[in-house]
DNA sequence: ATCACTTGTGGGAGCGCTCCCACGGTACCT
DNA sequence: AGGTACCGTGGGAGCGCTCCCACAAGTGAT
């Protein structure tokens, strides 16, 4: 590395003050119409624009970090609690929506993961060093205290599922709840009258929506609501798997199933191949996500998709708008926001 | 935000300076203990790590970054050129394993996409400004300029897989020459006589070699190599369906089929069926890259399992060897380092 | 005793930016 | 005419760190 007083001189990049020396101006006025300031004259902006492009200046983060006491990052932090965060494409689109909203400003992304402990602690640093704006967390288990830590050094911080219906943190989601009626009326409307349901992992609260969701589309439309219809998995295939078996062994005469995941309706379909049951004329299967796997499933699954994408966008733009509210002191209290987007049930060979 | 002279004082973040002045020493020394330097007597070091822990101390990385002239950071760039580097978990597994070797340093990963143009020039700029150390690149095109900026730009990166047998920058890749070899071999061992190939995009390095491993493992079985059973696909679904009708009418008497990747096998299994071909009774398949479409795949796929965490976490200590390097200009001229990991045959139902 | 090193340490200078105060100029009121 | 307001502007101070020079104290050879 050049010593220190070489630098800048000898090939270095550009720095405020040379463009200043260029423009012909101070350097508070080139920081002024580098950062869109309006108290510029026109005159003024022309130049120094010529200067920057001429130059080639692009400004040094870090020292702008360091003056203005703001990174221009934020985080997106994955709790990773299992592999089922990456074997589902979730993620990735959570992480496209993400990264398009971003690409409209000039924040950049971290992505950080705190499976282990040792990552956890590290996360723990990060956030003490507040080395971001803001914090975007996805999959988060309900005992986690990474939000309450977030709260507490006052980062802003979006949430991607709520953890309760009394959640704290603003919050993206999609209609879990709706979305589970969605797949329930479609196979009343398909004519099933003996409808099964597998659930997600209870202690995940959109889970616990879409078995809401199941109960009173299946109330409404006048059904009974036999809890021998209920069995719990855990999101995963082999959960699918036995809660398909369970069910199979207590109500044989089921003739449709609502599983609260592809994977879990990809072990539902296995289950129901070895006993016999053919899908959709015997038994027609509904999963959730629209994933991969529910297009290439044999055959084809029927699913309720979540708007993923929009949801990342949506939480980029809330997480944006704190970060921005939070600069001035004054306008605190802003009151929490939960935003819900609409699923869509997309519909394909199995029901 | 608090007025420059209040921060500091009132409830802000401990500095260096006040460590410094806690443990009764100087600022240039708890900088030593702090980034670990060997020339601290062990009292003083103990001194100082006791005020670092008792105030709570964590560096400012704004400032270290603007003093050292470094960032501790790296950049995976993701050129994403279309949506199918979401579509299969080929992202999200070498994320994996950068995460994993990351989560071993004190360097942050930046995520960032550059797909539009828009993207393209953002990441001009970041690179530009020299905002990190290093960069990852994944999936890349041969005609990419971006490689060849970043050598101007003398930024240290590694990619995931070589754009050809001259590739200039240092490369991670799983032996994809070999890979395609373990599953025609696995083919010609069961039996298989007449075995076509749907390639991947050709101007994919890799994908070039996937053929040349076919050309060549059929060739040292004795079988001859027929270029009417070389289909080029793009690594689509739909090319592969389409690829897979063609074989199918220049050459009907076919048992088996590789193809370059699983949603390429997906997209042959497709026009198999509609042609009234059994798996794997009539035509065996085999597939790259072990996806969850190849377990969820009826009849299961046999594939070609890449080391891809492995991979990501090579890609790692390639890029921060490089970035170590960097430091003293005196060790240029290191070698190009092409890394290559072996690939495993994945046995399943569809041969 | 003198000199030459070495080791551990303190602190000045500087990284490139933002923030803000001060100042000259112009415009508009009385 | 003087006062007041505001606009556009320049530049000092400071952000928290690293780098490096200087120096005191110790060590060993001469």
């Amino acid at each position: 590395m050049a010593s220190h007083g070489a630098r800048g001189r000898s090939g270095g990049r550009p720095t405020l003050e040379e463009v200043a020396a260029r423009a012909g101006v101070g350097r508070g006025t080139v920081s002024r119409v580098i950062n869109g300031s309006p108290r510029v004259s026109d005159a003024t902006r022309a130049a120094v624009e010529a200067a920057v492009a001429e130059l080639g200046y692009v400004p040094n983060t870090a020292a702008r970090a360091l003056a203005a006491n703001r990174t221009d990052a934020i985080a997106l932090v994955v709790p990773e609690p299992e592999t089922r965060f990456f074997a589902e494409p979730y993620f990735s689109d959570i992480l496209r929506g993400v990264g398009a909203a971003l690409s409209d400003t000039e924040m950049q992304l971290l992505l950080i993961f705190a499976g282990s402990d040792r990552e956890r602690q590290r996360l723990a640093q990060y956030l003490a060093a507040h080395r971001v704006d803001g914090v975007l967390l996805v999959s988060v288990h309900a005992d986690d205290p990474l939000p309450d830590m977030l709260s507490q050094l006052e980062i802003p911080a979006v949430i991607s599922g709520p953890r309760s219906a009394a959640e704290t943190l603003t919050s993206v989601d999609s209609d879990n709840y709706g979305g589970a009626r969605q797949a329930v009326e479609h196979l009343i409307g398909r004519g099933r009258r003996t409808i099964a349901h597998i659930t997600g992992r209870l202690d995940v609260y959109g889970a616990q929506r879409r078995v809401d969701g199941y109960r009173d589309a299946l109330r409404d439309a006048g059904h009974a609501v036999d809890d021998l219809l209920i069995e719990s998995g855990d999101f995963s295939e082999e959960g699918g798997r036995r809660a398909m078996a369970a069910l199979l062994e207590r109500r044989p005469d089921l003739d449709a199933v609502f599983a609260a995941s592809d994977v879990t309706a990809a072990g539902a379909r296995q289950a129901l191949r070895e006993a016999g049951r053919r899908i959709p004329d015997d038994v027609a299967l509904v999963g959730y996500d629209d994933s991969a796997i529910a297009r290439h499933m044999d055959p084809p699954l029927t699913s309720v998709r979540q708007p993923i994408q929009e949801m990342g966008r949506a939480m980029i733009d809330l997480l944006l708008a704190e970060v921005a509210d939070r600069r001035p002191p004054a306008s605190r209290g802003l009151e929490r926001r939960q935003m819900v987007l609409a699923t869509e049930l997309v519909g394909r060979a199995s029901s």
